[in-house]
DNA sequence: TCTTGACCTTCCAGTGACTGGAGCCCCTAT
DNA sequence: ATAGGGGCTCCAGTCACTGGAAGGTCAAGA
């Protein structure tokens, strides 16, 4: 299979599975022609990037999930570990995210919004 | 006032106070040896800058900002759009980071976390 | 006066995870 | 023979800083 057929079936952009061989996730053979092959198994592990990557995980993550996913003998716990950090982070984002959207809605809901000067957005942020 | 005091009153690092001038949000003097000098305006500025990246603004953002809030003639309407904009960009963060955050959840939940292999967490990032 | 240490300066490189583009090669169909 | 649609590499840019090197400046103490 060649990079643009992966990319049909697993989503990920042609750059980014260059960008993933790049930075040592997958190791797809070469045609003679310098065109990179992809078995079935480069695939499979694409496609597992890929679902991580849309849960959120960093890359570096990413890699150590792979690791632990081809070692038979890995703990589930090493996993879980990994994932609850990466939940709490996510908790904390969204923490952050409520917080500025909870005080933007306020400002948003506060300002006239016509062709006058006078702002309460520009108020709350010029406040001392 | 030298960086350092600024730094201190607005909460901003140095580096990130040079930055801003860098790209030109700020214009402190100069004093005879080189050194930043800053007067009240500046510091103000740099507060209101503070603020709107708090809120999550992004850096031209907040130079339409300053701009609008330094514009005696301006439309609180634009300001108003902005924010709306913005606000939607984060509602939309939220959603993505809720959805992640869900699934997550369940995953940990489901996972044992032992020194046993078995792992529905790899189990679904591994599915077809 | 000299030295020490805390400032200040500029400039360069790196972060994360791609993405765009240039310039080139290859393959297939007409 | 050529046209087009692939593929390849390499470089630069994104965003908003941040770290570090190399060097100039200032105030206080010996």
């Amino acid at each position: 299979m060649n990079i643009s057929d992966v990319s049909k079936r697993t989503g990920l952009p042609p750059k980014t599975i260059r960008y993933y061989e790049d930075i040592g996730l997958i190791r797809p053979a070469r045609d003679t022609n310098g065109y990179r092959v992809f078995q079935h198994a480069d695939t499979h592990k694409l496609a597992f990037l890929g679902r991580a990557r849309t849960l959120g995980f960093s890359i570096e993550d990413c890699r150590t999930l792979m690791a632990l996913y081809e070692d038979q003998e890995r703990n589930s716990g090493d996993v879980k570990r990994l994932a609850q950090e990466h939940l709490a982070r996510i908790d904390e984002k969204i923490e952050q995210l409520q917080s500025m959207q909870a005080t933007l809605r306020h400002l948003v809901r506060e300002c006239a919004g016509d062709n006058r000067p006078d702002c309460p957005i520009l108020r709350d942020l010029a406040q001392d």
